[in-house]
DNA sequence: TTCTAATCCTAACACTTGTTAGTTTTCTTT
DNA sequence: AAAGAAAACTAACAAGTGTTAGGATTAGAA
């Protein structure tokens, strides 16, 4: 029979990944030990590591779990055959919604991966570098279609994800603005200015 | 006969608090410790105290020093009497050029300030909200007099600055595209998508 | 040169870090 | 109930943290 954890159907290295991604995002990756990760998950430092090896798998179980839904996503979008301006558009919006959703890791995989041990931090930065050149193709695409104005597509995805990681500044504040009308404002901001 | 150090015409301060500047934006402010600050200044850590009061206090100073050049620029730029997108277009490229002139001090202001100790951590984050409040206002403004597009004015000023705070992965690449063309589609971008 | 103040050094402090060893408790299965 | 596995505990480790005390060395002013 299947080992299964009682609480929430999930697995006790879930838990403590869970717990521990509040505290990384509070308090950042180097700041957040584990002693405060065993206090939040209710149990002494040491009987964290019947669960899992070490502090940096932790780290790596979010950057990489964020990182193969981005891809994921991404993979759906490059199959389908919509203009190149919806296929930035549903992008944008994959984005803004894991920011919303998910905003915990998504943000400690912004924010954190630099502490990611060798070889797990080369491997993450090729990902990424991979993820930004295929989402540059398809602009360039839109560009020579002529969907879209001529605009640096480096820059352009540039400006796209870092736009969208800014919602992390939203999701500290008193949130005055409603989540639909900062998904609706900044996709109309980010489109209007890719749009011919 | 005031007292200058020889080297570059700055304090010994100064010196440190540039040399910290470059770890905490490396290794992150948590991870630098005041033994590689030390060493990088070729001294022992102790001897650093007889010019600083604290590590804290190399991150105010960094942090401040950012924030008030951001501040008097924007004075500078709500005294004139220009259209509200001449206005903008000229605060993004005061952003963008702090972005790629003052990489390092920029990059520690924007990630590190949550290391600041209170009552500064406090101190800045008003000084942050005010200053994208009267971002905002100047938008608020550029819509009523219907030069800008109806925008969310919060959310403008959030795309904005996320938008240009990731010109700092530019920094981190091998740089295939030039400061030049970063800035001018950067610019591009950003008002294309504010204009009616 | 002598005095003084600035700046360096070594040593140590009290504490925190991630992690391991060894033991005991708790749960599951027979 | 007995046996075995899983997961908790206490205690400790080696290393690293920011910072202070006190003494040595250096530089500038008299």
């Amino acid at each position: 029979m299947a080992k299964i954890q009682s609480k929430k159907n999930s697995t006790k290295k879930e838990i403590i990944i869970e717990k521990a991604a509040g505290l990384f995002k509070e308090k950042g990756y180097g700041a957040a030990s584990m002693r405060d990760i065993a206090e939040t998950v209710g149990v002494e430092a040491a009987s964290l590591y019947n669960h899992i090896q070490s502090k940096a798998e932790i780290l790596q179980a979010i950057c990489f779990k964020v990182a193969n839904e981005f891809i994921s996503h991404l993979e759906e979008v490059e199959r389908n055959s919509e203009p190149t301006l919806k296929k930035m558009e549903t992008i944008i919006r994959v984005h803004i919604r894991m920011m919303l959703e998910q905003y915990e890791y998504v943000y400690i995989s912004d924010h954190e991966w630099r502490h990611l041990p060798e070889p797990y931090l080369s491997n993450f930065l090729n990902q990424r570098r991979s993820y930004r050149k295929r989402l540059s193709d398809i602009i360039e695409e839109g560009i020579n279609k002529n969907e879209m104005k001529n605009i640096e597509p480096y820059v352009a995805v540039l400006t796209i994800l870092s736009a969208i990681s800014g919602i992390e500044s939203w999701q500290r504040s008193r949130k005055s603005t409603s989540a639909e009308t900062l998904e609706a404002n900044m996709v109309k901001y980010l489109i209007e200015g890719l749009k011919k």
